[in-house]
DNA sequence: TTTGAAATGTAACTTTTGTTACAGTCAGAG
DNA sequence: CTCTGACTGTAACAAAAGTTACATTTCAAA
């Protein structure tokens, strides 16, 4: 676990802090679809990334969920952070989007380290700060921008996070994070694809020209 | 200055704090409508709220508005935290909802406080998640609910804000806010009139049961 | 190989929201 | 007092998104 976080977070830690870590961290794989933490949950530890990608996601009381932000590798949740310290339940669902590697912290050591390490309060004001960009952009998308326009950004982000331009997704997948239904998404996937920018298939669409 | 710190914030810092607030906090006294910051604008200053209200809103590049929060006595501006910490630009505009009084502190001071005083650490973790609470409200409103609902939510936080039955907003403001056309609005807030939940007035309405 | 569940394609329709247009009303400046 | 600009009311229509319904395709398990 030490080479991942030397790899991984090295730039950003000084090596006692990396040391600690590695003490005191857990190394945890999860597969793509696996669930990680629940609405209403309690949170006991905090996931450092270390490949992969968890999505995150809100829902609603009638079961509806949408999308809020992507993690990758050397993010932290800062919705995770704010639980901790708040002793409070998730407020949000946490699903691998890929299969993930992740060393989960306990929350007792957030608090020691705040105090203690400089490096460790810039990472967590740095993570608040990315994840309150992210939720404007969320915000952007949702309030500002049509479903056709919101899609092909999803599509777009997908092919990132995948680092392939095959992303292998229903459309019924695809209608729950946008929070829409299954048949609005098929009719504007089917106007790109006659558009020449993206082939449909079954459980996979390539990404052609976004 | 030290009166209003110590009836608004001796609860939440330790005396030595409140003392250098003191010594570097300036007063700063805004009228209804006007504007504190732009979008764009680099921030210098962290605002504590006396009295009062801001609100925080989100502009899209067709300079289409949204609403994303209101704050109130005791709050500060988690997007001002990050703006900081970065040195980046602004990403939002906050304007007076009602008179307000606040008491600037210039960013220099805290990074040093963060280091020194665990009240401050705490107070800017628990204004982070506040904000990215509020956030996720206001995700959840513009993503599951319809324009009525948002409409009536709208209506009664104004309420609770301006402490007062009667919220002093026109249509045209209030379309604004929610990201609509004043049409949409003046037909809701009729609907609302006609079940006797509202009285409506020029360039006032008055909340009667909702 | 059959079969059944999941995934996709598509038409027809409804609901919600947004737009355009215009008339009437009110309040303050001149 | 009157006039002008801001505010409100409302109809008619357009666009976007959601819903229902059903046919077709695909794949994997029995």
């Amino acid at each position: 676990m030490l080479k991942y976080l030397k790899e991984n977070f090295s730039t950003l830690f000084e090596d006692a802090l990396l040391e600690e870590i590695n003490q005191v961290g857990v190394l945890k794989e999860v597969k793509e679809g696996e669930k990680l933490i629940e609405i209403g949950d309690y949170v006991r530890s905090m996931p450092l990334l270390i490949s992969g990608a968890i999505k995150i996601l809100r829902d609603d009381k009638d079961g509806d969920e949408l999308l809020l932000y992507f993690l990758e590798r050397g993010d932290t949740c800062a919705m995770t952070l704010t639980c901790c310290l708040g002793q409070t339940k998730s407020e949000i669902r946490a699903v691998a989007e890929l299969d993930t590697s992740l060393i989960m912290i306990p929350i007792q050591k957030m608090e020691e380290w705040t105090g203690k390490y400089k490096s460790w309060r810039n990472f967590v004001f740095q993570s608040y700060h990315a994840r309150l960009t992210e939720m404007l952009e969320t915000i952007d998308n949702i309030a500002f921008m049509n479903m056709d326009e919101r899609l092909v950004k999803h599509l777009r982000s997908k092919k990132k996070i995948a680092k392939d331009s095959i992303i292998n997704s229903t459309h019924q997948e695809i209608a729950y994070e946008l929070h829409t239904s299954r048949v609005v998404i098929s009719r504007l996937l089917k106007k790109l694809e006659s558009m020449g920018k993206i082939e449909l298939y079954r459980n996979s669409i390539k990404i052609v020209s976004l």
